[in-house]
RNA sequence: GCGGGGAUGGCCCAGCCCGGUAAGGCGCUGGAUUGCUAAUCCAGUUCCCGAAAGGGAUCGGGGGUUCAAAUCCCCCUCCCCGCGCCA
């Protein structure tokens, strides 16, 4: 959310901002929001100063009646006041839930160095790494290849649960913890505070980190309950402080969450329908970090160098694009997405999004830092994706397969997995060392 | 699910029975003073509008009674303790 001191007084910031964006709608809504905080303000003097009134009234009534004296006039007088306030306070009131709902749809204002852009396809990129692999032989598409492994079972997954389930066996079960695993290793090193945190959240917390009135749609919802299923660990630990005042000697606070993640949409079918790309739920190792307003984009630089590690140590291509004005949303000022390379497609993927979100979060999160009883200010937030473990998997199985039909595992990953080399078709023919 | 106890400013806590300016402590910030990492004293320390003077709001949330509600009445939410159920 945005702060209404800067629609008020910096309202050309806004403008600019917009315009870099192309939202021609937003920029009516800005204006609107302009005229409603006016108006609000007016509305507001007026109902003050019948409050006012009222209140000295009230206190006349209180020191005639000590005095023994006849109130009757003054009780009078102050009767009728309760109504006009009533009425005033609607308008006030009604003013500011529209101020407010506006507020929220206004998006964050971006970094000078987010590319403009109409959508994904002029993302920039800003870098590349590893050697994109041109397989000699083709590739099976990476559900098929698991189920060829028997490794997986997206078959009976759907007989029990529906589309967009699985069951992982054997050594991908393994694969997909040592993948979580690993990428623990590696942040708790990095002085990262693992996370588990709850893995549904109520209503108004929820309201908190995301706007549900967009988000809903893609939400599980628990029955007769006031639970929602969580989407991203981010929501829980960006929730977790919701309503505090952080001393600024404790910053930045850095977790690396682990959770399920439960999403309902699941976008477009194709050729990847039966495997892990799209699904409904899938395992995510999440950064997540509180910090000074002063830090955030040398946070934000970090956090990106994390998820490249896993995926350099993982040896799997990739390139990192700056996602542009059409592509970022709402809420970040600045996103990175790190997309692998699919050999299989020739093609590079989304695995890994990385957002500095600076106060926007934290404003309707309410989360300020400062010394308590001193001056409190907004405090930023960042999130990224470590590595998400079927979107990772996914490009193991295309970068990792073998002309034979075999998966080579790779070598990081095999401290996890009883030091397994190898898996070849039918899982319990796994070969060590 | 049943019974009981709670929710007051950053934190702790008084006030509620009996309606009339939310007391006190801790912490923090600024200042004064003193020859010493300290003590003492003073001021400030929720939010909103306002250039300021000043004003307004605020006691978990919502409604009601009243000139006036932290306080009385009704509804709701959450937390804690015990019991029950349970991995």
């Amino acid at each position: 959310m945005l702060d209404i001191k800067l629609v008020r007084e910096k309202p050309d910031i806004i403008r600019q901002d917009l315009e870099k964006r192309g939202a021609t709608e937003k920029m009516q809504l800005l204006e609107h929001v302009i005229t409603w905080d006016e108006e609000w303000r007016a509305e507001l003097q007026l109902v003050e100063d019948i409050r006012r009134k009222r209140n000295e009234l009230t206190k006349e009534v209180a020191s005639l009646k000590k005095a023994g004296q006849d109130v009757k006039a003054k009780v009078d007088e102050a009767a009728r006041l309760p109504l006009e306030i009533e009425k005033a306070e609607k308008e006030v009131d009604a003013l500011k839930e529209k101020i407010t709902r506006g507020l929220m749809r206004l998006p964050n204002i971006l970094h000078e160095s987010v590319p403009i852009g109409a959508s994904d396809a002029d993302n920039v990129e800003v870098k590349r790494w590893g050697e994109p692999k041109v397989p000699s032989f083709e590739l099976m598409p990476h559900g098929e290849f698991m189920e060829h492994l028997g490794v997986a079972d997206f078959e009976r997954a759907r007989k029990v649960a529906g589309a967009g389930f699985f069951y992982l066996k054997g050594p991908l079960a393994l694969m997909d913890i040592a993948i979580v695993q690993f990428a623990f290793d590696y942040l708790v090193k990095k002085g990262y505070t693992p996370v588990l945190p709850p893995y549904m959240l109520r209503r108004e917390a929820y309201e908190g980190v995301v706007d549900l009135g967009d988000f809903e749609s893609m939400m599980y919802k628990i029955e007769g309950e006031d639970l929602y299923l969580i989407a991203t660990s981010e929501h829980p630990i960006g929730a977790m402080y919701q309503g505090e005042i952080i001393d600024e000697d404790l910053l930045p606070m850095k977790f690396a969450g682990y959770s399920t993640n439960f999403r309902k949409e699941i976008g477009a079918h194709g050729v990847d329908t039966k495997g892990l790309f799209r699904i409904h739920q899938f395992n995510k190792v999440e950064q997540f970090v509180f910090c000074r307003p002063e830090d955030s984009w040398q946070m934000h630089e970090e956090l990106l160098s994390n998820a490249e590690a896993l995926f350099q140590q993982l040896n799997l291509p990739y390139r990192v694009v700056n996602v542009c004005t059409g592509d970022i949303g709402t809420i970040a000022a600045k996103k990175y997405d790190i997309e692998a390379w699919f050999p299989r497609t020739k093609s590079y993927g989304e695995v890994v999004s990385c957002s500095n979100c600076t106060d926007y979060q934290a404003r309707r999160l309410n989360i300020r830092s400062g010394k308590v009883g001193g001056e409190k200010r907004f405090l930023h937030t960042l999130n990224s994706t470590a590595i998400a473990t079927s979107r990772a998997l996914r490009a193991i199985f295309e970068n990792y397969q073998r002309a034979d039909g075999s998966l080579e595992v790779p070598p990081v990953l095999r401290p996890y997995m009883g030091d397994i080399e190898t898996i070849a078709p039918k899982s319990q023919a796994a070969s060590k060392k």
